[in-house]
Order: C-alpha cells, then sequence, then structure tokens
DNA sequence: ATCCCTGCAAAGGCTTTGCATGCCA
DNA sequence: TGGCATGCAAAGCCTTTGCAGGGAT
C-alpha cells in the first residue's frame, strides 16, 4: 500500500464506487507492474491471489478506473491494449516503451507546443490532444 | 485512377502479388477516403460496387498492403483500427485526426529528434521509433 | 495445367451483457 | 437492509483459418 493506491482508492470513493478485494487487487496489480497489462495478464495476476476472480470484474474494474480518470490505455505491438495507472492526475504525458521486455518510462516534458500551433495555423485544426509514444530498447534490454 | 495508384499496383506487382477487381477496388476505395477506414467501412465501400465481395478479401487485402508497406494504421476513438494508404513511401509521417469526421491531415515536419536525445540521455533507451497522433477539430466541425 | 485468389463457412479470441447470488457501506 | 458488485454462462463482434471452386498466365 503506497500513496498513489490510497489516491486511487479516494478519487474510486469520491465517484461513488465501492472498494473491494477483487478491486484493490487490480489496482495493486497495476501499481506493481513495472510494463503496461494486458485484460489478461492482469486477470492471471489477479487470479494468483484469489483464484476464484471472474474475468468480468477485470473488465468492470478496468472501466470504472477508466470513467475515473485513473487509466490510460497504451497500443502495444500486436493490437492489444495495455492499462497503466496514470502517474500524475493532471495533463497530458507520454511513453516510452521497451519493445523488448515492455518497461515504460513515463515523460512529461514534450516539446511538441510550438508545433501544434504551427500545425493549427497551418491546417485550421483546432488541435485539442495528443497521443505521443517512442519505442525502443531499454539499458537492460541492450545487453 | 491517379497516380498514387497506379504507384501502388507497381509496387505490389512487384512484390508478387496480382491486381484483381477486387483488390483495385480496395485499394481505389483507401485512394477516395478523405478520413481512415476500418475494415468494414471498407467492405461495405466495396460492396456497393461488388456486392459479391467478401469480408475476407478486405482483411487479406489489408494485409497485403500493409506487408508491402503501403499503409498505415491509425487507432480511431472507440478502438477500432483505421487504415490509410501511405501518402509518401519514405520516411515517418503523422497524423492529424479531426475528433468529429474523422478527417485526417498527414505531415511529417515534426521536431521530435531534440526530444529524443534528451530522452535517450536521461532514460538510457535506445530509441528506434516513435507516433504521434493529434486530435482536434477540423474547420468544417468547428462550426 | 499450375498457382494464386476468392468467398463461404466455421472456428477462435476477446469483450460485453443478463441474471441470480453475495457482500460492502 | 439496500443496492452495488461479483461470477457464471451465453451472446456478440471482429478477425483468422480451412477448404473447394474459379480465374489468370
Amino acid at each position: 500500500m503506497n500513496l498513489k493506491i490510497t489516491g486511487v482508492y479516494k478519487t474510486l470513493r469520491q465517484s461513488g464506487w465501492k472498494i473491494t478485494p477483487q478491486r484493490k487487487l487490480i489496482i495493486e496489480a497495476l501499481s506493481l507492474a513495472p510494463a503496461p497489462l494486458t485484460p489478461l495478464q492482469l486477470f492471471k495476476t489477479a487470479q494468483t491471489y484469489n483464484p476464484g476472480i471472474g474475468m468480468v470484474t477485470v473488465y468492470r474494474t478496468l472501466e470504472i478506473l477508466d470513467s475515473a480518470g485513473l487509466i490510460c490505455h497504451l497500443n502495444l505491438p500486436g493490437g492489444h491494449t495495455g492499462y497503466l495507472l496514470k502517474q500524475c492526475q493532471a495533463g497530458h504525458h507520454h511513453h516510452l516503451l521497451c519493445s523488448s521486455c515492455g518497461l515504460v518510462v513515463d515523460f512529461d516534458n514534450c516539446n511538441l507546443a510550438d508545433m501544434e500551433s504551427d500545425l493549427a495555423t497551418h491546417t485550421g485544426f483546432v488541435i485539442r490532444s495528443h497521443m505521443l509514444e517512442l519505442n525502443g530498447l531499454c539499458p537492460a534490454c541492450q545487453r
């Protein structure tokens, strides 16, 4: 149990959701994972601690966490979707993903503002958000 | 029939694929679409010109086009995958997507090189690629 | 004649929904 | 105690695979 998790519980409660053992388990698994987890991976992890847990609960919990703005989606190579607890609540953030081990590093100091205003000028778009994912090899996997 | 399409045909032939009426239809639909098309949208479009065409052919043609590097995937809001003919054959490029009508504008003048080298220095990652998608409203949809 | 391509049908996987039971607040 | 949460089962979708017929070279 750490600060991040208690913050998640608090937000959930404020949104009217109950804190159940299953949800705790799923949230904890998300908080401990160094890499984004697919629903199936999350299910298997949760299963080792609570064999009775259902896949359905994983999906429903992810939906709840998403509606509360607590997780973000990541497009993993292979077309699957990975889920991560958000590191920071406000603003956008981005991911640097190791294609070998799946390690994710978050960063938020992107310098896209200039590019965005340039693009807005040239295209007439109103730009509302952006998604940036970088792929590479983490130090450990370079060996 | 335009230059882009003949280029696609040429590349396909060079890769050993045959140019069939069904593949022509799918490629033409892709080339005319102002927005990325999902397999289903592509199927429906093709169906209006060739009612006998099968969904399977759409999937297989997309696979072929992808293997030849002629299309790119886009993660549409809602979890679906959209497909676009690549505008330029070489180098990376990015998309600015209208969340209302789906219009896509391509651009390639991203200034991420500095950010990438900064990140590489700070994280120890070797960065191999990046994916950038911007979302907003196109001029028409702002009204 | 050979080989690739097509389309039907079926299988497969992932995700969502209906419903009765169970548990948290 | 009331109402949300859970898990089973089944349905729903999208996508892939197997297979026989058809067409182009």
